[in-house]
DNA sequence: CGAAAGTATCTAGACAGTCGAGATTTTCGC
DNA sequence: GCGAAAATCTCGACTGTCTAGATACTTTCG
């Protein structure tokens, strides 16, 4: 499957995601095919949270925040709207009407922080717990399915892959907002 | 690195992001791990169109959309605004208001076609190219540094797993959009 | 040729996002 | 301790994108 003379057999595929590289060799092919299917995977995940938060009445952006709440407060450190907004980035105008929002729809609440007054903690209420539960749950089936197909050793090697890329993009993340000193004029340079 | 009692050292990072799975055996490790890493990469791989687009006078929808135009022309295929909505989850209003700010921008330019005039096509010019580009050629060398890490055998491996994941991941999208039978009402069940 | 279907555009209104000012609490220099 | 500065969150006005529904144009087909 997928050898390199089948380059031309799977054109459309092959022009739609990895027209930006050489495909001489089957290193080559793999490596297009690796970047385009990553690629497709962040797209399609998106297009995931996106029907399924708007089946419950939220955006994509909230249902994103509710996760966030949920992985902070597991982990014992609540998190503030301010870290929420930068996790998110949004600003904090932005994040007060959102938390409005989810608050309003009862899937968290606002603590003060008791030794810090300045702060408002973000906790998850039950209706939240249920939403990110139902949002992850048929994905980790799905995923347990995938991963059974994979031997420990095989499983090590996406393990390292994928921590290598990730530090990657997020140098890259740093960098392109590291350039963020013009950030550009619509008109009259 | 990351051997099963290091749960504890890692603690944070797991609890951050693999809270809804066992970790009692090595494997179920790589597992929470791999799919947090995913989980991280997509939200991360967002980050960084949203602040180049930024940067660029665009938004996020607007770089995406100028990418799937790019996408379809090389290969040969051009987009129509009605397929382009489709791949971005845009009502049809909503892609001509976005076509006509990326053309105003320069950045690409409506086409009749010439058997069906009905018909739009969507084809980039230089500018929405060198764009594109500029977002491309970092992120693709940064890719060819961490794979020049890995055997070709072992990204025979990664490129099985992300297939796999990719495919199942387009599955589940498919069942929860066809869960859109009863989209939600705010108030009054 | 006329009706129906397909495709794109326009218009009006809703809603989330930014920016900047303001309110409250804590921190720190003197 | 006291007053100024910093940190944090909230509020109000404005901007801009998205959705929905109506409209215009082109093709297809009986």
């Amino acid at each position: 499957m997928l050898r390199t003379r089948d380059v031309g057999r799977k054109r459309r595929d092959v022009a739609a995601h990895g027209m930006y590289r050489r495909r001489d060799t089957r290193r080559d092919v793999l490596i297009a095919e690796i970047t385009a299917e990553l690629r497709r995977y962040g797209v399609d995940a998106q297009h995931v949270g996106h029907a399924f938060a708007n089946q419950h009445g939220l955006n994509a952006t909230d249902l994103q925040a509710l996760i966030a709440v949920m992985d902070a407060e597991l982990l014992g450190d609540p998190i503030t709207p301010g870290r929420l907004g930068e996790h998110l980035g949004l600003s904090s105008g932005s994040v007060t009407a959102l938390i409005d929002r989810l608050e309003r729809a009862g899937h968290l609440r606002r603590d003060r922080d008791t030794t810090d007054r300045r702060k408002v903690l973000l906790r998850y209420a039950q209706r939240g717990a249920e939403l990110a539960m139902g949002f992850f749950r048929p994905l980790g089936e799905r995923t347990d399915r995938v991963m059974a197909g994979f031997r420990d050793d095989e499983l090590e090697v996406v393990y390292r892959f994928m921590t290598a890329m990730g530090a990657s993009l997020r140098e890259h993340r740093d960098e392109v907002r590291a350039a963020r000193t013009e950030p550009h004029r619509r008109r009259a340079e």
